[in-house]
DNA sequence: CGCGAGCTTGACGTTGTTCAACTAGAGTGG
DNA sequence: CCACTCTAGTTGAACAACGTCAAGCTCGCG
């Protein structure tokens, strides 16, 4: 580690704004009970249905929620950085009610769960913040599911590429890190049918899809398509 | 109102686990702020998108939760009594996410939403439960998106009468108060292919399925569909 | 140069929707 | 009490959307 200052939730500066509500005490208390970890690609950072011994800090990176069902697996949503992951099992029964693999090589922080639950019962603000957390999930979820019980492949392939550029990197041009058959899986269709949606959307001059980058020519077009499905 | 004693929450029989956490300084708190409403069959409840002054919850009856989206409503879920309904407007903006229709004659107790908040921040185990409440929701809505984006339409009727049986009346024998549009809805599907299935579950001797009453005949069949999709 | 993974393209099959016709039962008015 | 209407539900046939299968292409890499 270059650093020479022990690095720690008080001084981090990528921490969660949920954090700013910590005392000085309280971000000790919980820095005491954290471990740093990065993963390379595609490795699996939770598995749906084992013991959940923390609460995941993405610092970095890109993952994929998603539920196991058989041989095909459902993309619950992308996490850029700066998201909690397992909040839906501090509840329950900590247990992971979903897996999480990195699309790309990211860092994470991890916080004991029970240290973590001790910490919201002991700060009623912080509690909230980490609710907000949760509901923005959800009500990202609801919205997810819109999408893709209601739309045809265009408005699914849309939806995607509109949450790709507005959501997770902030850009009309981003990198493609996904395969066609990661990107198939998020809109839920065949690799087959993704591409020819992709042809529909090159040809019509809507998006700009050469190498490895991805390039929205036309937002107002691809709003359109979402809409319309 | 025929009985002598105020309704409140301190004696109520039906208020949720969650206020078992409040001290009766608390229940009388919330109770002060607390209105009892009833609606009769198909009435809506909150309307997606419009201000959200209370968190809802229902004592008797049954109501769908919904998304709006053009002319078509994906439901989200169908709650029985003993839930809220609200939750996810605390946290940020206090509007709606959703809309709720009754399925039938229902009652619901209304909390000012601020006040609700209040008790929220000022007892952490009531936070933690209402969280716990959520949280279940959004396990629940993870679920659903499974079936109605991984399996075939007789996996997604199977799944539906099993949460009826399951988790709405507890029973293997319930009435039918949803009409088949109603249905068709809940399951993504036209009225005329929930019709088709229908008919082969009944030809199967999977489900009786005469005048008002559900009666499910061969539970393991209907488990075995819902996962062969 | 050959190989293989990822991607594209076309032909065809499956699933479920749409449209239209028909049926049964409930409610209405004479 | 009966004819009339209306709505909910059922059924069949045509059709659209999408998946599957198979073949071919492209590009990086040994």
């Amino acid at each position: 580690m270059a650093n020479l200052l022990k690095p720690d939730c008080i001084n981090c500066l990528c921490k969660s704004s949920c954090f700013h509500e910590l005392s000085d005490e309280e971000l000790e208390f919980i820095s005491k009970r954290r471990v740093e970890v990065t993963y390379k690609n595609k490795e699996t950072i939770c598995k749906q249905g084992a013991f959940a011994p923390h609460i995941m800090y993405l610092k970095e990176g890109l993952v994929k929620v998603y539920l196991e069902h058989q041989d095909r697996n459902l993309i619950l949503c992308l996490e850029p950085p700066g998201t909690f992951l397992g909040l839906e099992s501090l509840a329950q029964d900590k247990i992971f009610h979903y897996s999480c693999v990195t699309y790309k090589h990211s860092s994470f922080c991890l916080f004991e769960i029970d240290a973590f639950k001790e910490l919201m019962e002991r700060n009623a603000k912080f509690a909230t913040r980490i609710y907000g957390e949760l509901n923005e999930r959800i009500v990202r979820v609801y919205d997810r599911m819109l999408t893709l019980t209601q739309k045809q492949v265009h408005g699914r392939v849309a939806d995607i590429l509109r949450c790709l550029s507005e959501r997770i990197y902030k850009s009309n041009e981003f990198p493609m890190t996904l395969t066609r058959k990661d990107f198939s899986e998020i809109t839920v269709m065949s690799v087959e049918t993704l591409s020819r949606v992709f042809k529909e959307l090159k040809d019509e001059g809507i998006v700009e899809l050469e190498g490895k980058t991805v390039r929205i020519l036309d937002v107002d077009k691809l709003h359109q398509i979402s809409r319309t499905s």
